[in-house]
RNA sequence: GGGAUCUUAGCUCAGCUGGGAGAGCAUCUGCCUUACAAGCAGAGGGUCACAGGUUCGAGCCCUGUAGGUCCCACCA
């Protein structure tokens, strides 16, 4: 028995339905198989604070699309998910969280803090995932990680130790990022930097004279944005070639509140045409300053705590925060006399890209690693094409980041966050670093440690993820087998954070490069172009467009009109369109299962018509365009030729040719011949169309062929050379221009449908009489004919008939009423003039000597062709028109 | 300061290696034609930002100009 489909399309029972099927059976699972190709995907993890927002609807739709076509085409498709601790984002969670219940962090000890954290994860960190299975994500479940499992937690000490064996791990005090809000480092590319309006403060030191003392009308000016940090000031620089200030190289100047005497230095890095030409050098809170300090061997003199507050070393300012003890330094050196004036000044202040606060320099002891060698694999692979960018602009980006880069600071004053395997002896104070806690100390043999407090920037963990997930670093079957993985799906804002690192990462593991190629996607916006953001308040949500609209359609929404890389706004009336035409394919399939036949068997050559094989031949072009821009990553021109296809060419035009056939079960062989060309197309096209779609084309896949196996393990459909009819194509295609001319015609003058006439088809050519002849069944009802006559003459045709000129032939419709014959008239004039100016166009073309001489004989041929067509066309309205006008 | 990118129909965007400008939405007209009004048929609407150049031929390649967006750098 047949089975049937809702009346109406309603993606909601239907897609939870559909993927609780596709769990039970397995199919998103995949092992090692060496009879087959391994096509691997690794998800990029989201945070375990994270709600599914569009970018990750965006990220996993594409990456659910390549797995699936891979599966279908034969491939061993591994989908690797799993979250990511995302240490600091999920820390600043959690301390909200306690806050709301009035406990600070500072009130929990470490490992209380960790219970609660851990208490997060278990609460949060599937919510995601759950979110990720309403869109459909055919991922390995069964293969679900997190960054802080126990494997992942292995992964990451081996890695650290071995880098730290090799050197390419030390800790070193260096200036760093400091947040003052989070209370730890953070890396260089976690500063994010914005434009703000400023004062630029200038100011002066007084020279100590050569007697010692401090003068009274000899001074250096410079100008400052921070005034705060004078109190860490150790020199004063000058370029060393700038006239103006030889005479106070090596002299000394006193900084005022703290009295400090230092000296003026000569040094490159000062731009004489800036400000006064004079910088004030504060080695401790400002990396440039920082490595002056080093060239000059200059003290760093740190003045400030770690929230921000003035410390000790700033004498009478020590323990006023930044920005008041700025407010009063100036107010103070105004009364002294030594504030010389004050300037509006843009300028940009790097802050916290977790939470806006502005970051304050600082010298620290962290943990760095050396990157220099590191990155080198990186950067060849790159350039040597091993590893693909997509799309390829995307290179310039990437080594903007690899040419000037710098160590990275991977130590973080956080608790939630893999820990550094660095253990202290209380004893003699060794650093150990050890996959294990040491027993025993190899200096001093003592053997009480501590570990080392901090963990490890989130990025260190995530950038192992493409192997730790297959489980390294043990030597599995899987690493072998799904090692490296195909490609990596993500959006271009985190090349510098995540992608880099994972390909100098995997180079030094591995080996091996972590992925063939990485397809980057934008970021969505509002219908309006802006990011969509919390504090907007502008952001959609995916799971309530999913609830009103359906998987399917959203994911459309998001594939289709977008190419890789670049940002796209989201406009709920695109998914309702695209809804639409879920609805249209439902539609379609449930009209083909009104008309099934269980006699239905596959028709030989012969028995097929040729609008059957027009549409066949279509249907095979198709799918070797789908594939190929599939095979290159272009997901949004595959889907929109599929979307074509299936409602242009299926249902407005193939449905409508062969419904008569269907409605006539006299003839039983073009029947079905007609049942099985359609049902057939209709199957290969929902093929195409479900790794974009997958509920709605399983669901019809699944109901017309009455089948249990599922169209997500069915195999993509491949061209067929049998199946190419270049010859059906172009009858069919004069078929279809006869018919839009009739119907053009008819609009024209009002004469609605339901008023029937009869068609005379007048052609000299008799293989054109022939393709109306065999066509007329459905040319019948297509162009609302009471009759077709073919015939190769004009005879017993009414004068006054309206007619419509295409090549070589000619419609004439008589309507019983007289039509106004002007109206017809001004029709046939307005093509007369546009067959008129086609015909300049080819004729300029072809009588261009060069044009000849230099394009393609195959342009050549088409041009002539084409002329041919319209001279012919010219002269059939040109006989009309004198007809008429008698 | 360096780099990327965009400028195509009223709106949002496609347009593959150069060979007669496309889609969706919106607008207008006519249709409840036995799959679908979430639909059908038709229509209008574009000096492809501007100026040069290469070419038989440019939305596409090159140079420049204007405007927008983004990334990086950070002259204190």
């Amino acid at each position: 028995m047949r089975k049937e489909l809702e009346k109406t399309y309603d993606p909601h029972g239907l897609e939870e339905r559909i993927y609780a099927n596709w769990m039970d059976k397995g199919y998103f699972h995949a092992e090692v198989d060496q009879s087959k190709k391994p096509f691997t995907i690794v998800m990029p993890p989201p945070n375990i604070t994270g709600q599914l927002h569009m970018g990750h609807a965006l990220d996993n739709t594409m990456q659910d699309i390549l797995i699936r076509f891979k599966r279908m085409q034969g491939y061993n498709a591994l989908w690797q998910p799993g979250t990511d601790h995302a240490s600091i984002a999920t820390e600043v969670k959690i301390i909200e969280k306690l806050k709301a219940e009035g406990i600070e962090k500072s009130d929990l000890t470490r490992d209380e803090f960790l219970v609660r954290a851990w208490e997060w994860k278990k609460e949060y960190g599937g919510r995601i995932i759950d979110q990720l299975k309403k869109l459909g994500s055919s991922c390995d479940w069964e293969r679900e990680r997190f960054t802080m499992d126990e494997g992942c937690n292995r992964a990451v000490t081996e890695v650290f130790c071995k880098m730290h064996e090799k050197g390419w791990i030390y800790k070193g005090s260096r200036i760093i990022n400091w947040c003052p809000v989070c209370n730890t480092s953070i890396s260089d590319a976690e500063v994010e930097y914005q434009e703000l309006q400023g004062s630029f403060w200038h100011i002066k030191y007084p020279l100590i004279e050569e007697d010692g003392s401090v003068s009274t009308d000899n001074f250096l000016e410079f100008a400052t944005t921070r005034p705060e940090t004078m109190l860490g000031d150790t020199a004063v620089a000058v370029n060393p070639k700038d006239e103006r200030y030889q005479s106070y190289i090596g002299k000394m100047v006193r900084i005022p509140f703290v009295n400090r005497d230092i000296p003026v230095i000569a040094d490159e890095y000062v731009d004489q045409d800036f400000g006064t030409g004079v910088v004030k050098i504060t080695p401790a809170h400002d990396p440039n300053d920082f490595e002056v300090g080093k060239r000059h061997k200059l003290p760093e003199i740190n003045i400030m705590n770690d929230d921000a507050t003035i410390n000790e070393q700033g004498g009478k300012f020590a323990g006023m925060d930044r920005y008041d003890a700025r407010k009063q330094i100036v107010a103070e050196l105004k009364d002294m006399g030594y504030l010389v004036q004050v300037k509006e000044h843009v300028h940009n202040v790097g802050t916290h890209d977790r939470c806006k606060t502005i970051i304050e320099p600082l010298i620290k002891k962290q943990w760095f690693v050396k990157m220099d060698e590191l990155i080198k694999p990186a950067v060849d692979s790159v350039k040597n094409g091993e590893i693909q960018l997509i799309p390829a602009r995307m290179d310039k980006t990437y080594y903007n980041w690899t040419d000037n880069i710098r160590d990275w600071c991977i130590s973080r004053q956080l608790w939630w966050g893999h820990r550094i395997p660095a253990y202290y002896c209380h004893s003699c104070g060794e650093v150990i670093i050890s996959r294990e806690e040491p027993d025993v100390c190899p200096i001093c043999k003592g053997s009480n440690f501590s570990q080392d407090p901090d963990t490890l920037d989130t990025w260190f963990s995530s950038a192992l993820w493409p192997f730790s997930t297959l489980g390294w670093p043990d030597k599995t079957k899987e690493l072998d087998y799904f090692y490296p993985t195909d490609v990596l799906v993500t959006g271009y804002d985190i090349i510098f954070f995540w992608v880099i690192r994972m390909v100098f990462s995997g180079y030094e593991q591995m080996k091996e490069k972590p992925f063939k190629a990485v397809l980057f996607h934008g970021l969505i916006r509002d219908s309006q172009g802006r990011k969509m953001s919390k504090s907007l308040g502008n952001g959609i949500d995916p799971l309530e467009i999913i609830d009103q609209y359906g998987a399917d359609a959203l994911r459309l929404t998001l594939i289709t009109g977008n190419a890789p890389g670049n940002d796209m706004r989201f406009y709920q009336e695109r998914v309702e369109a695209n809804r639409n035409f879920a609805n249209k394919i439902w539609n379609a399939s449930r009209f083909i299962m009104m008309n099934m036949k269980d006699t239905l068997k596959e028709p030989t050559m012969n028995e097929l018509e040729p609008v059957d094989k027009w549409i066949l031949s279509k249907c095979n072009h198709l799918i070797k365009e789908v594939t190929e821009h599939m095979e290159s990553y272009d997901l949004g021109i595959a889907v929109q030729k599929v979307y074509d296809f299936i409602w242009d060419e299926i249902c407005d035009w193939y449905i409508e040719m062969v419904k008569p056939r269907l409605y006539n079960s006299d003839n039983e062989e073009s029947q079905n011949a007609a049942l099985w060309t359609v049902k057939h197309t209709l199957i290969q096209s929902l093929k195409l169309l479900h790794p974009f779609m997958p509920f709605i084309t399983e669901e019809i896949f699944l109901t017309l062929q009455s089948a249990e196996e599922s169209i997500m393990i069915s195999k993509w459909p491949e061209y067929q050379k049998e199946y190419q009819f270049l010859k059906e194509e172009k009858e069919i295609e004069v078929m279809k221009e006869a018919v839009r001319g009739i119907r053009n015609a008819r609009a024209g003058m009002n004469v609605p449908p339901s008023k029937k006439a009869s068609v005379y088809v007048v052609s000299e050519k008799a293989e054109i009489r022939d393709i109306f002849t065999e066509g007329s069944l459905f040319f019948q009802s297509l162009a609302f004919a009471s009759e077709v006559i073919v015939q190769a003459n004009k005879e017993n045709i009414a004068e006054d008939a309206v007619s419509v000129v295409i090549a070589n032939a000619v419609i004439y419709i008589p309507f019983a009423e007289l039509v106004d014959i002007q109206e017809e008239i001004n029709r046939l004039l307005k093509e007369e003039q546009r067959l008129q100016q086609e015909l300049v166009r080819v004729n300029q073309m072809l009588s261009n000597e060069k044009f000849i001489s230099k394009a393609p004989e195959s342009k050549i041929t088409e041009e002539k062709e084409k002329r041919d067509n319209y001279q012919q066309m010219m002269e059939q309205v040109k006989s009309r028109l004198i007809q008429l006008q008698k």
